[in-house]
DNA sequence: GTTCAATGGACTATAATTTGATCCATTGGA
DNA sequence: TCCAATGGATCAAATTATAGTCCATTGAAC
């Protein structure tokens, strides 16, 4: 017989802390605009309910998370654990963005493309009633707020927030778990790098959402994935732009 | 100020045991096809240092796959723990498969064709030599397997392997580590619901790996993407035949 | 047949993590 | 002034994971 095969080692395991689960479940719904700079998340002993795990460990990751300038915490009444915006951490970001971080947006508006553009075809065939509700209501969103505000400061959170439910509206709509899982993951992943670089955005995408969300309304898969295509290709040219500092646009706020 | 809001409970976490993510990670290499029938896992002392736990949660493991009949365990100098194949569980799958499972593959098939055919693309573009080589050793092992068996008994699981590797090796050369990451994922949720079902596919897709692999050789990503999404749809369409019974095909063995 | 090396089986003490429960400290509004 | 809400702190118990040791079985080499 011959032996000496199988020579790669299987891949170690990791071994997750439980308060590690908590941090990541905190950041993601932060991430995904679920709470937005400035609110409170609930008080740690209802935070533990919902986590299932013990008070304890919920401030485990509460501490973490506080060091990482996401959050601050507030004693007393009204006090509470509070939600900062990119502003409050100061240091938490370079602002600067390195070429690793770039190839890393890359390979994340590759993987958008992919299995945005898939989930949009399956939404334009499988849509109900609801979705569309949702999807306009975050279209609508969108517009005021930039037209309200021209993407300054504060309401850029908020926008975000929109956008992301936006998106995330669209898996759902195509009812694949995995497409669905997929776009909140990268979504998430999207904001992990430097999440404030979305702040000097400028493009105006509110167009795409009404021509994607007009696809989706008239079942059109294929406009829905070229207009989907389009968006998020817009997207991150744009993002792409600004890093490399091509086209000179306003620093995040014209003082 | 208007309060009573953020109503929904933040998700739970799931607090994954050692042994589980021990599971999991066997369940895998074997799904992947990294390890056949018949094939000995390494040693118990062994697994433990590749996977970075103690034995003791390693043997907490192999206890759970065991009852699964996806392993079976021999003691002594030349005993181990040793892969099982299909046949030998018996009553570990029912053979038959339900709507919900069918609809699960669909979801699983529709996924593959989102991230496979956009991985196609990109490999179309990015593959070196050695994506080459590999992709045509796994082609060519393929054909050789169903030319000298006819993809009877034994062989379904190599044949697997090589498919799996083929797949894997395209991600692989689109150098996107989300896309990796996911065609290795949804490869092995493939095989978990029903794998033996795989065993009565009897389309030759063959024909689909030389176009695919031509059409990266030449850097034609438009083709690549088309032989892609047309191998996928046909392998579904396979099972799917199989499992409705329409198209009268062998019962996986004449005999 | 005896020996021996390789391998799984079993047990135990220790360490680390997580829980749960209780009580304290701070805060701002009633 | 009081009090309800909230974070801060501590501790004993339970659970989980580790590391080490020794036993049992097996088959092949001698």
């Amino acid at each position: 017989m011959s032996e000496k095969q199988k020579a790669d080692p299987i891949g170690k395991v990791h071994l997750t802390a439980a308060y590690e689960l908590v941090v990541d479940q905190i950041r993601r719904v932060i991430y995904l605009g679920r709470y937005l700079p400035g609110d409170r998340l609930p008080p740690e002993r209802e935070l533990a309910q919902q986590l299932g795990v013990s008070r304890t460990t919920v401030r485990e990751a509460v501490r973490l998370l506080e060091g990482e300038k996401l959050i601050t915490v507030k004693r007393g009444a009204t006090g509470g654990i509070i939600v900062l915006g990119a502003d409050d951490g100061a240091d938490k970001e370079l602002r600067s963005i390195s070429a690793a971080h770039l190839r890393e947006l890359e390979e994340i508006f590759e993987f958008r493309v992919a299995v945005e553009c898939c989930a949009v075809r399956l939404a334009a065939e499988r849509r109900t009633k609801k979705h569309i509700a949702t999807l306009r209501r975050a279209a609508d969103q969108m517009e005021r707020i930039a037209a309200a505000s021209g993407r300054d400061g504060g309401s850029i959170a908020e926008y975000n927030a929109a956008d992301t439910q936006f998106h995330i509206t669209i898996a759902e709509a195509a009812g694949n778990r995995y497409l669905r899982q997929d776009v909140e993951e990268i979504r998430a992943a999207m904001f992990r790098p430097v999440g404030s670089i979305f702040e000097g955005l400028t493009e105006r995408v509110d167009v795409h959402h009404h021509q994607i969300l007009a696809a989706i309304v008239n079942r059109d898969p294929d406009a829905a994935e070229a207009h989907m295509r389009e968006h998020i290709q817009v997207g991150f040219g744009g993002l792409k732009t600004l890093v490399t500092g091509r086209g000179k646009r306003k620093p995040r706020r014209s003082t």
